[in-house]
DNA sequence: CAAGATCATGTGAACGTGCACAGCCTGAAC
DNA sequence: GTTCAGGCTGTGCACGTTCACATGATCTTG
C-alpha cells in the first residue's frame, strides 16, 4: 500500500540464500571479511552483485549503537560565514573527506538557543557518531555539552576557553602566520610597523598579536603599545583603527591587520588620509578572503590551508570515534604576496 | 567497554514504566497523541521530561521504512556554485526549513561518476526519504534514476529534458524576469536593445531569450537575429559576445545579458570600446550575484527569490513524501535597479 | 597419535520501535 | 437492564542487522 518498492529491497537473508551460506557469513564479509574462506567470500560478493543488495543502516545502527554518520555543526552562524568562500571550501572538503569513508554528513545550523537545544538533544541521543564544530564564539556551551554527553567533537579553530583544553581541534598556525607577515613587512624595509588586532577574547586576536610582538623583539625593535589597535574583524572597525594609528603615528610605514575585512577598511582610511599603498605604507591582511582580491590594491595576506584543515578535521574525528585520543593539529599558513605590501 | 553512556540512554520502555503505562501508549503520545486520554498523555510527557528520553530514530526507521531525513544533492558541482552567495542562501534555507520539521539534511556532492553511483545506491536503498536536487546539467541521469527507484525528488530550476516533465521542480520565473528587465530598458528610452543569452540547451537560456522577444513584440519593435548573441554564462563569453554585437551594431543603446558574470564581461568590453554605461549603453544582468555589486558601475539585475525557492522546495518535497502529487512551482523575480541601466 | 589450537561456519538472541489486534471501560440509547 | 458503539489501553510480533556462542573441520605439536 504505502510503498511496494520497499518490499523488493533485498535483505541480508536473501543474499545468504543466493550465496548458499548463512547470514553470519554474509555479515562477516560485509564487515571486513575476516574469518571467511575465499570461496565463501566470492560467493557472497557475487550474490550481492546479482541481488543489488545494500546494507540497511538503520538495522545496523540499532544494534551497533553507531549511526555511521557525522554532523557538521555551525553554531551562532554569521552572514560572513556564508559569504566567505573559505567556509565553503571547509564544508565541501569535509563532505568529500567523509564521502571517501562512505559516511554521510548532516548539516546543522544552530541559530537560536532553541535550535541549539534541539541539536544537542539530537546529537546526544546518539544519532550521529561525532561532530565537526564550527563556532565563531569562544565560550560555546554546545561544545561542553556534547563533550559531557560523550560525543566526539572536533572544532575548527583553537578554542579560547582554558577549560576546553581537552577539546580536539584543528587550526591554522595564527602565530607563525602573523610572524611571517611581520617579517615580510620588516624585510621590505619598514621600521614603524603598527598592527590592528582582533578581540583579545578570541584566539586569533591573541595569537596574531603575539606573533607581531615576537618578530619585533626578534628584530630588536621596541614594542610600542600605541602602535596597537583592536578591532572586531569587521570592515568599519579597521577603518577607525587605522585612522587612530595614523593620528598617533604620522610616520607609520607598515601595518599588519588581523583580518582582510579590517584591512580593507584600513586601506580606505589610508586613502582618505592621502597615504599611498604600498609606497608610503605597506599593508598586510589575514585570511585570504575574497575581500583580499577585490580590494585596491590587491591585499598581501596570510592564507589558511582550508582544504587541509577540513581533511584533518575529518581524520581526527574518525580517530576519536575509533577511540584514539588524538590531540590538536596545527597547520602551517602561507604568505600570499600581492600589491599592498 | 565501548561506550558506557549508551547503556544509560532511556528507551520507550523506561518512559512507560515511569509513567505507569504501556509502551503502546507512549508510542501513541509520540506520534500525534490520538486515542490517548489527557491524563495518560500528561503522565507520559512528564516521564519523557524526567528521563530525558529521545526517540531512537534507527529503531523507528527500521519498522516504518522511512528514515526521517532528506538529502541535499549537488550533482556536477562547479566552482561557481560555492562562490555564489545565492547557492549558500539556498543551502541554508533548505536546512532551516527542514529543521522546522525536525528533519536533518544530508549534504551530498556528486563530483565524479563513481560518486554519483555511490549516492544513487545510497539513496535508492531508502536511507533518505527524498532528495533536493541541484544540478547544473540539463539531462542529469541522476534525477531519472532516483525517480525510477521511487524516491521523491524536487529539483531546483526548470528541467530541460521533456521526458522529465513529471519531475517536480521549483524555479524562478525566468521569462517574466527577462520581460521585466527588457521593459525597464525600453522604459529608459532605449530602442536598439541587444541580448546576450545563455546556451539554448538550458532552460534559463531559452526562457530569458523568449522574454526578450516577447517584450520587443509588445513594444512593436522588430526582432533582429543579429542583435542576439549566445554565451556560456561565463565572464569571458560575455565580453566576446558584447564585442561582436558592437561590431554589428555600433548604435547599440541597450543590452540585456542573461547572467551577471557575462554582464560583467560585457561591461569590460563596452569600456574597451569607449562606450559609457549607462549613458550610451544601458546594461541589465540576471541573478543578482556578488558580481553585480562588485562591478563598475553596479549592475542593474534580476533577483531570484532564493529564500522562497528553498522554502518551496522543502514544502513540495515533504508533500511528495506524504504522497501528494504537487506540481511545479514558479516564483516571481524582482528587478533590482542599480547604476548600469 | 592424541590433544589442543585455530579457523570457518551456523544459530539464537537482542537492539528499540510501530502496528495490528484484542480486550477493557464508559456512556448513551432503547 | 441490556446492548452497542467507540474511545482507551496492553501485548505479541516484526523490521534487518550484529554479536556471542557452539559446532565441526583442519592443522599443529609434543
Amino acid at each position: 500500500m504505502r510503498n511496494p518498492v520497499r518490499r523488493e529491497r533485498p535483505t541480508i537473508h536473501d543474499v545468504a540464500r543466493v550465496a548458499g551460506v548463512s547470514r553470519g557469513t554474509v555479515s562477516r564479509v560485509l564487515n571486513g571479511g575476516h574469518h571467511v574462506s575465499p570461496a565463501a567470500a566470492e560467493a557472497v560478493n557475487a550474490a550481492i552483485r546479482t541481488t543489488g543488495y545494500v546494507v540497511n543502516r538503520h538495522a545496523r545502527s540499532l544494534i551497533t549503537g553507531r549511526s555511521g554518520s557525522v554532523a557538521f555543526l555551525l553554531t551562532e552562524p554569521q552572514e560572513r560565514f556564508f559569504e566567505d568562500p573559505n567556509f565553503n571550501v571547509l564544508l565541501r572538503g569535509c563532505t568529500q573527506a567523509l564521502a571517501a569513508h562512505d559516511i554521510p554528513l548532516l548539516l546543522m545550523i544552530a541559530g537560536s538557543r532553541d535550535e541549539q537545544r534541539r541539536i544537542v538533544r539530537y546529537v546526544s541521543a546518539g544519532h550521529v557518531d561525532g561532530v565537526l564544530l564550527v563556532s565563531s564564539h569562544t565560550g560555546d556551551p554546545v561544545a561542553a555539552q556534547l563533550a559531557q554527553a560523550g560525543i566526539p567533537v572536533v572544532a575548527c579553530g583553537k578554542p579560547m576557553d582554558p577549560r576546553a583544553g581537552r577539546l580536539a581541534h584543528v587550526a591554522a598556525d595564527d602565530r607563525e602566520g602573523a610572524r611571517d607577515m611581520v617579517r615580510h613587512l620588516l624585510a621590505g624595509g619598514r621600521r614603524r610597523v603598527g598592527t590592528i588586532t582582533g578581540p583579545q577574547d578570541t584566539p586569533g586576536g591573541v595569537d596574531r598579536l603575539a606573533g607581531y610582538r615576537e618578530v619585533l623583539a626578534e628584530a630588536g625593535l621596541p614594542f610600542d603599545e600605541s602602535l596597537v589597535e583592536t578591532g572586531d574583524y569587521g570592515r568599519d572597525s579597521g577603518a577607525v583603527a587605522a585612522a587612530r594609528l595614523l593620528d598617533r603615528h604620522p610616520d607609520l610605514d607598515g601595518l599588519f591587520v588581523a583580518s582582510d575585512l579590517m584591512a580593507r577598511g584600513a586601506l580606505e582610511a589610508l586613502a582618505r588620509a592621502g597615504r599611498s599603498v604600498p609606497d608610503q605604507v605597506a599593508v598586510g591582511g589575514f585570511d585570504d578572503s575574497s575581500a583580499a582580491l577585490a580590494s585596491h590594491p590587491a591585499l598581501t595576506t596570510v592564507r589558511q590551508p582550508w582544504d587541509r584543515i577540513s581533511q584533518e578535521m575529518v581524520r581526527v574525528l574518525l580517530a576519536r570515534i575509533a577511540g584514539e585520543d588524538t590531540s590538536a593539529v596545527i597547520l602551517p599558513t602561507r604568505l600570499v604576496v600581492r600589491d599592498s605590501g
